[in-house]
DNA sequence: GGTATTTCTGAACGTCGTTCATAATAAAAT
DNA sequence: ATTTTATTATGAACGACGTTCAGAAATACC
């Protein structure tokens, strides 16, 4: 029978060696799928370059499905901090185009650690956890700054909407580009291309005289 | 030693009994696609209720990536239909419009399939066959007649280019939506957030007054 | 019937994620 | 120090998976 009396830890919180081997797995796993891709992921292969043994992986983590997370979390980070340098001190419009170059300009410079963002299911019964939803949230943040700018009459829960509209739009061109799926937009002309589409967008939403399209 | 006197058929093409197997075992794999997912897909739940050996898949493809390509086909084949009759008769503009929505609908009413079109991965060393390609192309088709028609000045590369662009701008929003990822469009917005957007689309790149806008 | 050829079969193989009894280590109590 | 208790580490073992392949069964032609 397991006491507690308050002499041992509760939680998993307090250990920092348990912090430290999270830490070395995440980054093996990261050089894994950097590597090889969210496919090419293999337990066996991380708790090697990580150090420890097959089982240690399931005492940091739940399940091979929460490291990735892990790992997923970083990129986004790492995809914020992209954005939010494109972005610096651009006026709403410019600002937008240059998140859609980025995010594109990430993608292709990231290529394995960005599939995984869209790749990486969770099963049905599972949920993804508000922790990782807020560094979703970071990312999109920009976009619905910038449409809060050029619409501040539009309802907050509206700017959501668009923003999310406006950032699906350029993942899917990037996306459906880089798969090489359907016809396959080729890469040298990708740029280009979005730079075209935004334009389309931000004058057909904005008007040319940038007039405010309350609704 | 094998011979061959001409008295025996060559290739697979000739065994109607061959081609009924590869039918059943098609028909059994779309059965569990859409009922677990591409994740779901098992050999021998494909086998068992084909009513063959788990050896048997391999005799009548190659693998079971192979497999799932043929499942895709008729995905496409399914969406290209239903693209096709919802802009039949419709001014090009329209039609571009009625495209999405189809798109968009055809993705909510067979989730399971659609996302198999996009989550299916082949192997790097393997390559997209000609055969599945076309079966895309025909999706795509009606994007570009639709843009040769608005803009027919513009040369046939560039048309490609602006069908990719559209088709994959759509299919993001969609996607991102009902994958339910970063802030997640609420499925009950869908369809009038696209209807927007095409809005802005269209108005922006032919003009009010839909003039040519070449290059 | 006899023989060449194709098709079918399912046990067996290697790999995977995951579990868990056990060992090793660390901390607290005595 | 020693014992007790709690935590962390280990890797063999398990079940499920895609795939293979030697042999069985079926088929086609003489």
């Amino acid at each position: 029978m397991l006491r507690n009396n308050g002499k041992y830890r509760i939680n998993e919180t307090m250990s920092a060696k348990r912090d430290a081997l999270r830490m070395k797995l995440i980054d093996a796993a990261e050089q894994q799928m950097k590597a090889n891709g969210l496919t090419g992921l293999r337990a066996r292969d991380i708790t090697k370059d990580a150090g420890c043994a097959l089982g240690g992986l399931y005492n940091a983590f739940g399940d091979l499905n929460e490291l990735v997370l892990h790992v997923n979390a970083r990129t986004l980070d790492r995809l914020n901090v992209a954005i939010a340098t494109a972005r610096k001190g651009l006026a709403p419009k410019e600002s937008l185009l240059a998140i859609a170059l980025a995010y594109t300009r990430f993608a292709q410079e990231n290529r394995a650690l960005w599939d995984a963002l869209y790749d990486h299911k969770i099963p049905d019964d599972a949920e993804i956890p508000a922790w990782f939803r807020s560094h979703q949230s970071n990312v999109i943040s920009h976009v619905i700054h910038d449409i809060a700018a050029l619409q501040p009459s539009l309802p907050e829960k509206t700017r959501l909407l668009r923003a999310s509209t406006y950032f699906s739009a350029i993942h899917g061109i990037v996306a459906i580009s880089l798969q090489g799926r359907f016809l396959g937009l080729p890469a040298d002309h990708l740029y280009e291309e979005i730079e075209r589409f935004v334009g389309y967008i931000l004058s057909g939403s904005l008007g040319a005289s940038g007039k405010d399209l309350a609704d």
